[in-house]
RNA sequence: GGCGACGUAGCCAAGUGGUAAGGCAGAAGUCUGCAAAACUUCCAUUCACCAGUUCAAAUCUGGUCGUCGCCUCCA
């Protein structure tokens, strides 16, 4: 039985769907204003291993993550004018103009999420496609009268959710006394949030812009993914899945819109990713510390690297991210390929009756331990014991073909789920016959240096046969 | 100021009441130079600190210190 911890009760809970046999997740997805970082990148890859590890168990997985390509306020300094949208403010410091700069970042996006192999999702809904469902959202919010309107919006009034603030563990009254939110004179509390934006004061001149009943204006922040998670998962959520920064106010008001409006639970289990660390500080867009996924590939670390780093570690402890660690990542899926490639390699013999116990109880202690709540860590440590007791069995008694099948399925059903591991036999290069002429008598030189002991002469060979791309490993 | 998470070896990281997984790095050895891979062995009497509960605590309770996150756009 899977369980997961959900950020919602503070409890790890059994997982019951609400379809038997179906899920449906839902992923705060990114801002396309800018690059995404690999912090970002992490709280993706924590949605992929679930989603992934659900489709392992059997279940049919419905995932969908929105794109947010409608610009949002700011206040931070990117920009000189207070309250610039960021996307404006991209638009005007890269010249394009709002929807070339969406657009851009979103393929840069869509790059790199197949850059690091996270599996597909079903949807990706734009913001920007679903402002009819959003007002529409907006229009059942209006008739239950939890919502009223200013001078320059539509505001959601919180004081008739009373679980608002449930899952963050805030509590209003409190955030109140030491609040740092500008207060609005219009608005009845300064935690209430807009539905709808209008074009007056300082979003006068707001390029992206909609029609609506309330006035010509954008969508809120919120109401994008109440919206596009009804569309298309349905109003209750099996998962909800994000960043532990968009618990409040994000996940919040989510919460309060749609169970407002739906009259049913919104998501039942909520699953948040700690935030990645660099040198004790939050990686972010705004402190400027980041890696993209381009950075990284750039300085030669390979995109299973950088999978495996973020989704070695448990979801919800701080990751703080080095170098060091992609390496140690490096060295531990290469530990894995050439145990792939030993096995693919070696002699088929007879059968070996120990080699369905060894898989059966890794598989068990594999599983138990992503059962309880997706405890990766836990998991790999049973696979390089496995490795171990395996090596050891071909190296004692042998294998046969259908050992290795055997082995071979299980490795691929757990690279379903981490998705870095080579399968591919490693063949030798196939070289011109006049290379194949040179690589023997270098060979042969070799050699003859070794049998002289001339092992400068000797190395020297090895260098050289190195640079023509081929390994020499000596064996007994 | 309010809310929350966390503190396990040189580093990364599991373990949440029954006597410290695993990986990296390091040390020694086997494989008749070296290197690579593999294998064998070693590498935390102790889990930030202090009290308490218990036959038994890294795990539970209280306190102290420290770190980080959220409370404003952020995944």
């Amino acid at each position: 039985m899977l369980e997961i911890y959900n950020s919602y009760s503070k409890k790890k809970e059994t997982f019951k769907p609400v379809a038997e046999g179906k899920v449906n997740i839902y992923t705060c997805g990114p801002t396309v204003y800018s690059n995404a970082h690999v912090g970002n990148f992490s709280a993706f890859l924590m949605a992929d291993v679930l989603v992934r590890y659900l489709k392992y168990k059997g279940y049919d997985v419905k995932w969908v993550m929105n794109i947010t390509d409608v610009g949002h306020l700011t206040d931070d300094n990117e920009v000189t004018d207070d309250g610039e949208d960021k996307l404006e403010a991209a638009s005007k410091r890269e010249n394009k103009t709002v929807w070339e700069i969406a657009r851009h970042y979103e393929d840069l996006f869509m790059g790199d999420i197949r850059t690091l192999k996270l599996f597909p999702a079903d949807k990706y809904p734009r913001a920007t496609e679903h402002v009819e469902e959003m007002i529409e959202m907006i229009k059942i919010l209006q008739q239950k009268e939890v919502i009223y309107e200013t001078s320059d919006g539509v505001y959601f009034d919180i004081s008739k959710f009373k679980k608002y603030g449930k899952l963050s563990g805030n509590d209003i009254e409190a955030l109140q006394a030491g609040s740092r939110v500008e207060i609005n004179e219009d608005k009845r509390s300064a935690y209430d949030f807009a539905l709808w934006k209008k074009l007056t004061g300082k979003n006068e001149k707001h390029i992206m812009q909609w029609d609506s009943p309330w006035g010509t204006g954008f969508p809120g922040w919120h109401i994008e993914c109440s919206a596009m998670s009804k569309k298309y998962l349905g109003e209750t959520l099996d998962f909800h899945t994000g960043g532990e920064d968009n618990k409040f106010p994000h996940h919040e008001s989510e919460i309060a819109q749609s169970e407002t409006a739906n009259c049913k639970p919104f998501a039942n289990y909520w699953m948040h990713k700690s935030r990645v660390i660099v040198n004790n500080e939050k990686m972010s867009k705004s402190l400027g510390n980041f890696f993209t996924v381009q950075d990284l590939l750039k300085l030669g670390y390979t995109p299973e690297s950088i999978r495996f780093t973020f989704v070695s570690v448990h979801y919800r402890s701080k990751l703080n991210f080095t170098e060091e660690k992609l390496v140690e990542s490096q060295k531990s899926i290469d530990k894995f390929n050439d145990f792939i490639q030993f096995l693919i390699k070696s002699e088929e013999t007879v059968e070996n009756s120990s080699i369905s116990s060894i898989i059966k109880s890794t598989k068990q202690q594999f599983e138990k331990a992503m059962d309880d709540d997706l405890n990766v860590s836990g998991a790999l440590a049973p696979l390089f014991g496995f490795m171990k007791s395996i090596r050891k069995q071909i190296n004692s008694s042998g294998i046969s073909a259908k050992n290795k099948d055997e082995i071979l399925h299980f490795m691929k059903s757990i690279n379903s789920i981490f998705e870095v591991f080579d399968f591919e036999e490693k063949k030798e290069k196939k070289l011109s016959i006049s290379d194949q002429k040179t690589v023997e008598e270098l060979i042969k030189k070799r050699e003859q240096f070794r049998s002289e002991k001339n092992w400068v002469e000797a190395d020297k060979v090895r260098d050289e046969l190195n640079k023509m791309g081929v390994k020499i490993e000596d064996k007994k």
